[in-house]
DNA sequence: TCTGGGGTCCTAGGACCC
DNA sequence: TCTGGGGTCCTAGGACCC
């Protein structure tokens, strides 16, 4: 099959058939253009990452911190979710249980934080404002990461305009970040990597020709990559992939055999042919509360109340974004790490007669599914709710029969009470008697919690 | 003693229908 | 009594990301 420019799948080294599920293509005339889009289509992708985030953010409010090991801690104090270089460099591991590390925090050679998700989320929107306000647009893709859409911006001109956002952002918000750019994500991802590795970078790394595309692939490792995580990292090892060269190496039938259509798509984007789509601004699907409790608890009662308060929670969070859902999905499960003790991870979803977002009505469900897998005689550790199915809620479709539609009007007017009564980032002043006192982050231990400094003024004046 | 939380996508396999 | 295969839908589980 002739193509635009004198290419043809073979000289992408793929099959057709694979070329069409990769880019989700069915009809073989649309596949001929979308292809010749595809070829056409030489975009630069930055991506943004924030170093070592949390502990980053800790460190703006308390300076004491810069150049000393430090880590953020997950919730209930429980492992390490971020480290300082130097506490890296120590061999502290990410998930680190926080108890096997103790010791260095009170012999005074490691500084622990609790997690402040507050404080670091008003750094977050900080940084991403800065970016937003520099660039045609930007994709934040988690809290500490973004890529910038450069569409317009003259290919030359890029290292220097994020050379410039690198110091900007450390200027203004006190959080370093490396840039990395490439033609495809997932070696603007490498790129940032070694952005962030090498001070002398000073923040950016390009990868934008065929010898630094080699030269970063050889010295990346093959678990490093984006789209390659832990499982596979030890499955490619064994089979004699040890970098990300030798990934691209092999060819697209060996890869498509026992990596399926995922690795396939990582193998193209490591060759610098883009084919990983733009995050869709799509709602998102799910939306899940959850905890481990400090305790194991067994009491019914004690935990039918907090999941009356994740049920609560997620309920909230549908109203704010101006959705519904039509599953609620209650788990439990017991300690995974205590052998010595009987295991169970039951769940249940129930399905709502129609999409809702009451407070009354998602409690209920979540309430009902719990009372379906509850057993007694289990020390329980997690409990969470998922409501799912989700959709816009100005769309929401009601039953014809055997619904009563007064009663929903009630609960979204009691609903609508509690979200202007109830402050946002706080344990709220209105609750369902089933929450009793429980609020979904009520019960957490955080013994090392900074102050909320960005956005509490009380708090703000005790900075010493 | 003590081990996080919140998402997405893909695939295999079972149930069911014709 | 014996025996088939294809399509669709759903769900559980596994992989990934931060």
């Amino acid at each position: 099959m002739p193509l635009s420019k004198g290419l043809s799948f073979s000289d992408w080294g793929l099959r057709q058939r694979d070329f069409a599920e990769i880019l989700n293509i069915s009809s073989a005339n649309h596949l001929r253009s979308e292809y010749n889009k595809f070829v056409e289509l030489m975009l630069m992708y930055a991506l943004v990452d924030c170093n070592n985030f949390f502990v980053s953010c800790e460190r703006v409010f308390r300076p004491q911190l810069e150049g000393r090991p430090v880590v953020v801690l997950s919730n209930n104090d429980g492992c390490v979710v971020a480290r300082s270089n130097e506490s890296k460099a120590l061999g502290i591991r990410m998930g680190t249980p926080f108890y096997q590390i103790s010791g260095l925090a009170d012999s005074g050679k490691l500084t622990a934080c609790s997690s402040n998700y507050v404080l670091y989320a008003d750094m977050s929107r900080r940084v991403m404002s800065i970016l937003a306000d520099a660039v045609p647009k930007i994709e934040q893709y988690s809290i500490d990461e973004a890529f910038l859409i450069l569409d317009g911006v003259p290919e030359d001109k890029i290292p220097d305009i994020c050379r410039g956002l690198v110091k900007k952002i450390r200027k203004w918000t006190g959080i370093p970040v490396s840039i990395g750019i490439a033609p495809t994500r997932t070696l603007a991802k490498v790129a940032s990597h070694f952005a962030k590795k090498y001070k002398g970078y000073n923040g950016v790394c390009v990868i934008d020709d065929e010898a630094k595309r080699t030269k970063a692939l050889s010295l990346t490792p093959v678990s490093e990559v984006w789209g390659i995580g832990r499982r596979l990292a030890p499955k490619l090892r064994s089979l004699g992939v040890e970098t990300a060269l030798d990934y691209v190496k092999r060819p697209s039938d060996w890869i498509r055999e026992k990596f399926m259509l995922h690795g396939l798509r990582t193998w193209m984007e490591l060759q610098g042919k883009a084919c990983v789509e733009a995050e869709t601004e799509a709602a998102r699907k799910s939306i899940c509360c959850s905890r481990s409790f400090a305790d194991m608890l067994e009491d019914k009662e004690e935990i039918s109340q907090k999941v009356a308060g994740f049920a609560a929670q997620c309920a909230s969070q549908l109203r704010k974004e101006g959705t519904a859902a039509v599953h609620v999905t209650t788990f439990l499960y017991t300690n995974r790490f205590r052998d010595d003790l009987d295991q169970y991870f039951p769940s249940a979803t129930i399905a709502l007669p129609a999409a809702a977002s009451s407070a009354q009505e998602i409690t209920a469900a979540a309430l009902e599914a719990f009372r379906m897998i509850f057993r007694e005689g289990y020390k329980y550790k997690k409990a969470g709710v998922i409501v799912g199915d989700i959709v816009s809620a100005d769309e929401v479709q009601l039953p014809l029969f055997g619904y009563d539609a007064g009663l929903r009007q009630k609960n979204d007017a009691l609903s609508r009470i509690m979200d202007k009564l109830n402050p946002v980032s706080a344990p709220p002043l209105l609750r369902l008697a089933s929450q009793k006192d429980a609020h979904y982050a009520d019960g957490i231990r955080c013994e090392h919690r900074s102050s909320r400094y960005s956005t509490s003024w009380d708090e703000l004046l005790e900075i010493k």
